[in-house]
RNA sequence: GGAGGGGUACCCAAGCGGUCAACGGGGGCAGACUGUAAAUCUGCUGGCUCAGCCUUCGUAGGUUCGAAUCCUACCCCCUCCA
């Protein structure tokens, strides 16, 4: 029994993806510290840009001039722009939420920017994305049900202006559902959803601060029953145990900033758990990252390497970080596809959370 | 030889009679990060039988209820003049 976990495959002009796919985090359209093609060495498929902060810096209008984002990043496979929403969120103190839209004070020179439904959607065409996602608020956590419920709402009533917006434009659009952690709301915002019509369906506003077991139990009442014959994507999520959990829910698309900004940070990945490579432990170490990973880093550098790099600040740490971990995502990615198709996704959870949790983080 | 400036914890560097185990950086150590304002942020960083005690501000004495801060001697370092 693997859940409710999926295998398919999403057909874009720009290539096919296998699901259930990662996306790594290209926010301003890089992917930090890699270049294009190493992102596509890594096995990665898909990419996510961001519409916000592309608006703000260069503007959509000249990306737009120069192609597209695809062609001015290099980037020829499938993209998916978030529309904004999260920066509802993440930039609360310089912003204001109005039935219009968000006044947002920008934290590049305090400019006044206003992101409504109908500029993110037309930024976003702008940028020329495969997939464009509904300009939604991403609710805080905690939030009450009363204010879950108005935040919901809005973001519905956007969704909907969205959808309008969209008209009959080349891109698939992706409603974003939410509903705080009251899983009625949840499942209500879906059904709502559904009526709007969507090319796929969203679950946003989770992993913002409430706990582990809340969120997964949250994706086990609402995940099936998204539409089946539709892309279901969690946003923003997660770490490898986290994507493990939904797609056991039934979730095909992720993404996250964890294995770039955790590479960055010094927070590598391994079947063994996370190796906090600036750990002084580590200053003597001859062995890769992890032994038997094929990326490049592994093939080339020890532990002790890169934790000089990092420690000496050495640009070139980010990179060898970010390789690695980004690798290791599409590793795990592909061994959870493998896994469905055996039918054994349930026994390789077991299995791998068993090595991966095993003492820690060590390594 | 003469004149002046200075020696503070791993490093740099504040302090200039009590509120100083000693500001602030750096370094080191540990933690965090989930639709990226993040190569970022937070905490700790003399010792201990730790809500207290012990040893620290070049060295040795001294003044004082009390000193890293004042006095004396000595040892180093730097600058300028011969």
């Amino acid at each position: 029994m693997d859940g409710m976990a999926r295998r398919g495959t999403l057909c874009f002009d720009r290539g096919i993806v296998q699901t259930p796919t990662f996306m790594p985090v290209g926010t301003h359209g890089a992917v930090r510290s890699v270049t294009p093609e190493e992102v596509r060495d890594s096995g990665t498929e898909m990419i996510l840009g961001n519409t916000f902060h592309l608006m703000l810096r260069p503007g959509t209008n000249i990306i737009r001039q120069h192609g597209g984002l695809h062609s001015f990043m290099h980037w020829p496979g499938p993209i998916l722009t978030d529309s904004g929403g999260y920066q509802v969120f993440s930039l609360a103190p310089w912003r204001s939420v109005h039935e219009e839209g968000v006044r947002f004070r920008s934290p590049l020179n305090g400019d006044v920017v206003f992101l409504d439904p109908e500029a993110s959607i037309a930024a976003q065409h702008d940028l020329g994305a495969d997939v464009i996602m509904a300009f939604d608020e991403c609710t805080a956590h905690p939030a009450t049900r009363e204010q879950a419920r108005t935040s919901m709402e809005l973001s519905l009533r956007w969704a909907e202006r969205s959808r309008q917006a969209h008209g009959d434009h080349a891109s698939a659009l992706f409603g974003i559902g939410q509903g705080g952690m009251y899983p009625d709301l949840r499942l209500e915002c879906q059904q709502r959803l559904q009526e709007l019509g969507f090319e796929g369906y969203a679950v946003g506003g989770l992993s913002v601060g409430e706990p582990e077991t809340e969120r997964n139990a949250m994706l086990e009442a609402i995940v099936p029953h998204l539409p089946a014959d539709r892309p279901r994507y969690l946003m923003g999520i997660g770490r490898p145990e986290d994507i493990l959990a939904a797609v056991l829910a039934g979730i095909d698309m992720l993404d996250c900033v964890i294995p770039t900004r955790h590479a960055r940070n010094g927070h590598l990945f391994t079947a063994q758990g996370v190796l906090k490579i600036r750990n002084s432990r580590y200053a003597d170490d001859a062995e890769p990252i992890e032994l038997g990973c094929a990326c490049y880093t592994c093939r080339n550098f020890s532990r002790a390497y890169l934790r000089h790099l990092d420690q000496s600040r050495e640009i070139l740490f980010s990179r060898l970080a970010t390789l690695h971990n980004i690798y290791f995502y599409q590793c795990f990615m592909e061994k959870i596809r493998q896994s469905i198709e055996a039918k054994s996704l349930d026994s390789f959870a077991r299995v791998w959370l068993g090595k991966y949790h095993k003492d820690g983080s060590e390594a």
